[in-house]
Formats: C-alpha cells, sequence, structure tokens
DNA sequence: CCATAAGGTGAGTCCGGTTCCGTTTACGTG
DNA sequence: CACGTAAACGGAACCGGACTCACCTTATGG
C-alpha cells in the first residue's frame, strides 16, 4: 500500500534533498536542528517538508530507518567468513563503532529502543533478528551460551550505544561490549 | 556561597513543594511535564518556580540529584553486610530497581551521562566513586577482575537504564546486569 | 497546448518555556 | 504593635520553534 501513485519526479526529487539534509543534520553532531534550517538546506520551504513527513520526529525516524537497514545487512556476511563467537564479536563492535560516526546514530538506537513507534518496532525487529541469526548459530556449535536472546541483547547495546559522551566513551563503550562478550561466552561462571 | 541569607520561611516550604511535585511528575511516568502543571501541583505560580529554579531542567537535576545522593549512601552499607562479589550484585540490581521506581529515574541515570552540567558531573563522579568501592573490594578479595573502573561500569548501567521501555524492561534489564556480572567475575574467559 | 491534480510556499497559529514588573508578605526594628 | 523594606509571589506577556492552511506553481497525460 505505500505506493497510490508513483510520486511526481519533483516531488521525489524534493523527498530525497530532505532526507540527505537531515542526514547531514543528525550525524554530524546536531541532534536538535531546527526543521526550518533542513528545509532551508534541502533548498526547500517548510511547507515541502511536512507534505513528505509527518512530523519532526518522522523525519528522523526515516533517516535512521535506513541506518538500520545497512547494519542488518552485515551478519549475513559475517557468518559466511568468521566463525560464530567471532562473527557475533566482530557485529557488536561495528554496532559500537558505526553508532561513532555521528552521536547522531546514537540517538537513534537510543530511539529504537525508547519509542512505540511502527517504524522503530520494526527495526527493532529486524535488528533482533539479526542479533538472533548470531547467537543460536554460537549456540550451535557451543560457543555461546543459549540462554540470551537477540532482542535482549540488543537492549544492552542500545542502551551501551545511547551513551553518547564526549571523549573516549568510545573506547569505553568497546571494553563493556568486550565484557558483554565475556558474559555470553560458553562456560562463564553464572551468577545465580 | 550557597547560602547568602538563610531564606525565607514560606519560600523553603514553596521550594519543597516545587520539588515534591516534580519528583511526583518525573519518578511516575510523565518524563516531560509541563512546568505549569508542575507549579499549580505545587500550588504556586510559575514565576515562583522560576524564582527557585534557573530553568526547567535545573529543577529536573534537582530531584534527580537527591535520588543519587540516596544511592551512594547504600555500597557501605552492603560491603558491610556481604561479601565483595555479592556486595556488587546486589548493588548493581539495586540500582536496576531503583531505576524502576518511575521510568522518570532511568532518565535521571542517562542524564548524568550524558550531560556537561557540573551537578550531574558531581553525581557521576560520586556514582563512579561508589562503584569503584565494590569493584576494589571484590578484586582484592580476588573475586572481581581488577581491570574494570567504577566509570566504565558505571556508563554500562547508565546505558541500560536509559532503555526505559514499555513491558517486561525491568526484567531484561536485570539478566543483562546478571551478564555484566558474569563477564566481570574474575576468571571468565577474556575475549582478546 | 490545456486541464487538472499533485506539489510547493510561507505567513500565521499554537504551544510551552521563560521573563518582567506590579503586588503581596514575612520579619527585623522602634 | 505598627511600619518599612527587602524578599517572594503571581500571572500576563513574550518568544522561539514545531506545525497548518489557503493560495499559488508546475508536472504530466490526453
Amino acid at each position: 500500500m505505500p505506493s497510490s501513485r508513483p510520486l511526481r519526479a519533483d516531488a521525489r526529487r524534493n523527498r530525497e534533498a530532505l532526507l540527505s539534509a537531515a542526514r547531514q543534520a543528525f550525524l554530524g553532531g546536531d541532534a536538535d536542528a531546527h526543521v526550518e534550517d533542513i528545509a532551508r538546506s534541502a533548498g526547500v520551504a517548510v511547507g515541502t517538508l511536512y507534505r513528505h513527513f509527518e512530523t519532526r520526529e518522522a523525519l528522523i525516524e526515516e533517516v535512521y530507518r535506513k541506518e538500520v537497514d545497512d547494519l542488518c545487512a552485515a551478519p549475513g556476511d559475517l557468518l559466511n567468513q568468521h566463525a560464530p563467537e567471532e562473527a557475533l564479536r566482530r557485529f557488536l563492535l561495528l554496532l559500537v563503532d558505526h553508532a561513532a560516526v555521528g552521536k547522531g546514530m546514537s540517538v537513534a538506537l537510543e530511539n529504537i529502543m525508547a519509542t512505540d513507534s511502527p517504524v522503530f518496532d520494526d527495526a527493532r525487529t529486524r535488528m533482533g533478528d539479526a542479533l538472533s541469526r548470531l547467537l543460536d548459530a554460537g549456540s550451535a556449535a557451543g560457543t555461546v551460551r543459549g540462554d540470551v536472546t537477540g532482542p535482549t541483547l540488543l537492549r544492552a547495546l542500545g542502551g551501551i550505544c545511547a551513551m553518547r559522551v564526549s571523549e573516549g566513551w568510545l573506547d569505553e563503550a568497546r571494553q563493556i561490549t568486550t565484557l558483554l562478550l565475556d558474559g555470553l561466552r560458553h562456560g562463564a561462571p553464572r551468577a545465580s
């Protein structure tokens, strides 16, 4: 149902320009850029922006949904090239590094965790599935514990990446992720 | 420098009422309560609110600073009553549960991680110290690995608690925390 | 080319945080 | 127990930023 009519040429162009401008703004530091500015830097008026996106939030959603799309493609490749445990390791760190591209992306992950929006809900599902694939592979290979689900792990990562702090947060995020991995490894001592 | 003059009686009363009303609002779900409402439910006008608090943000800060104060008191007691590892375990879970009181508290922890405000900076320091105390005790007892610092662990927790999501997030937060604890335990398999 | 509906525009509305100043009140003093 | 004064209060007005709407422009298919 997404396309009632194929969308006029200039409309599609403007839509693209808006997404690109917004991406620019959000992925670069400014997490609360004004709609007016985004619209202007895309060469259109606010009205046009609102023709294409229900709300400011909706625009942000769209930008990040694409980002998530990219990320979700990774597990398949990784599982082909590495042992499950290693694939998991790489994917988690990839996620963290990706969040580092701009503080914006971390906001995205955080939002994916926090909102009820159907869009994010969908993204969460796909991301959780991606993680599940990795976890299952590891579990089947006997190198990863089997009692943690993809969605749960996703939450941990969302949380970690939500700490968009100055100086050195990336190193800490990596360290924490490593910690998590150690906990996930099959044979880790259990708490209770 | 905090007190130039001891603050008039009614003023102190109103300040208290405002803090209490705000606490009520934030700790109960509504993370973005309107200042107008907070003021009204404290029985004063907005002007009064702004006499006591520089800004909406400042009010929130104040509310949560107290919350953090309480939390920071815990490690001492726990170390007296339990082995270090167990004390650490309980404190982390206490933290998570505390966040559960209302979604508001989790916002607080998140903010502690994210802002540069001197108030939060201070809170972060004290919280980090509290955790360090626990980690050091465990490390000295040989039951906890020694290469993780309090501040780092705090970030992990801040992240985890930032996931203020509906339904079941508390259980997941607990599980993730347990995961972290398993990773922290001395003798856990290392990643690299 | 024209008709027409899709698309664009930007001044205006709405909303919520913040300010400002006239009024009220606590409280030290004579 | 007045009184004077500085402190506190109230709330209408202000302002910035997201969002709307009535009108204009333009792509497009016949």
